[in-house]
DNA sequence: CTGTATCCGTGTTGATACTG
DNA sequence: CAGTATCAACACGGATACAG
């Protein structure tokens, strides 16, 4: 009655498939482990060290980080780099292919952010906070705003530059920022998205703001969370 | 010297979690899980039973199938809903918020298409042939043509429309329809990526194409696959 | 400091069989 | 047809030890 049924099942070395021709499950093969897009993203705004990665992350184990690299990396969409004597340090940064991928890590954020699911309270990483600004800026608000605003966390900064009606978002030094905002993600969610006002946070300690508050506070109304559900 | 390390961990109940307050790892709570974001993209032409998930799906296995609809009917994705009588089947459908997702599941696959691992010989769901149409659609060969082309894929139809620069897909009756092609998803993809000529099909019995030729022949004009990496 | 390798308990996955 | 039950294999994540 058995009749050999697997006998002719292809090869069962092969690891669990979709077995699927389409794009989207290419995709999901490719990104959609466990963690795979969460490092896609802190590599978004640049190269970055193992540590930093985990810093980011705090919550993968290294090993998973290891593993995650190595199949990333295997895929194409991340390359490890030795940064030149004297730094002489390994560095993961994504190859252009994998940089591509930016509007889908912005997009699914965008629309995630819908669900009555999401706890702003969580960890926040420096990268995600700032991939938030081009996830959840409202184009409209723009207008012909220019702006050179800086972000200090701890020992790294980051900068956004407002101009024509687009944001663009970068590592990169705070000289020439017409204001810095010095805080914790956390604590800049509350005043992005969460509406507070500058001085409850600075009064708090939480925040410390530099330079230009007019023009640093009329950044700061360019964002929104998207509607809520239910 | 261990001075209670982990006592003040919060709550070691919570299973797995990112820990992240990222929209992009909500994001992937919500459909990041093996199989969702193919299940959703059964489902982004319209609701669908368990049967036909399962065969747009191959290689999923019932008990995972369950699983998932219970997932995403809770994250309020999916919903299921019993027809009236006389039919009074249970089908699944997307939410409206669901069906927000649909750029984000073309976008994957437009971009990991450009990937080599892409095999295109796996299975390929009629329903994922349709929406390839919307994920590989060049725009600018649109131009002002206007066409309403059917697909038949045993007993299930559909229908593009091209009309206004832009195309849009359903499941419809082929009625008025310009062309009706006939043919298996895999088949279709080698006339409308593999730029096979519809005569080779037709001759090995893989596709049969009625009414307007000329004009079915320039509809398979307008999509191309990525450009492939390295 | 930057990773990598291994062990191990647990949860997830998936093949198969089974029930309404 | 539409799921549920069972069970084995595997993936995950924590801890730890180790190498450059």
């Amino acid at each position: 009655m058995e009749l050999e049924k697997i006998t002719n099942t292809p090869d069962k070395t092969e690891k669990r498939r979709y077995d699927d021709a389409c794009g989207t499950a290419l995709g999901m093969e490719l990104v959609g482990e466990r963690w795979s897009l969460l490092i896609v993203r802190e590599l978004l705004l640049g190269p970055r060290r193992f540590g930093e990665l985990r810093a980011g992350l705090p919550a993968i184990s290294a090993n998973i980080l290891t593993q995650r690299l190595e199949s990333l990396e295997a895929a194409g969409i991340v390359a490890r780099r030795k940064l030149p004597p004297p730094a002489s340090v390994q560095v993961y940064e994504l190859t252009p292919w994998g940089a591509e991928c930016e509007p889908i890590v912005l997009g699914i954020g965008r629309w995630a952010l819908r669900s009555p699911a999401h706890d702003p309270t969580l960890n926040f990483s420096p990268v995600a906070l700032m991939l938030s600004l081009k996830m959840l800026v409202v184009p409209e608000r723009l207008g012909d705003l220019r702006a050179a605003i800086g972000f200090r966390f701890g020992a790294e900064t980051y900068v956004a530059q407002v101009a024509d009606g687009k944001i663009t978002v970068a590592r990169g030094d705070l000289a020439g920022m017409d204001a810095v905002f010095d805080a914790a993600p956390n604590a800049l969610l509350r005043i992005f998205y969460g509406k507070r006002p500058v001085e409850e946070l600075e009064a708090s300690g939480a925040l410390r703001l530099s330079g230009d508050r007019v023009r640093a506070i009329r950044f700061a109304g360019l964002f929104s969370l998207p509607e809520k559900l239910a």
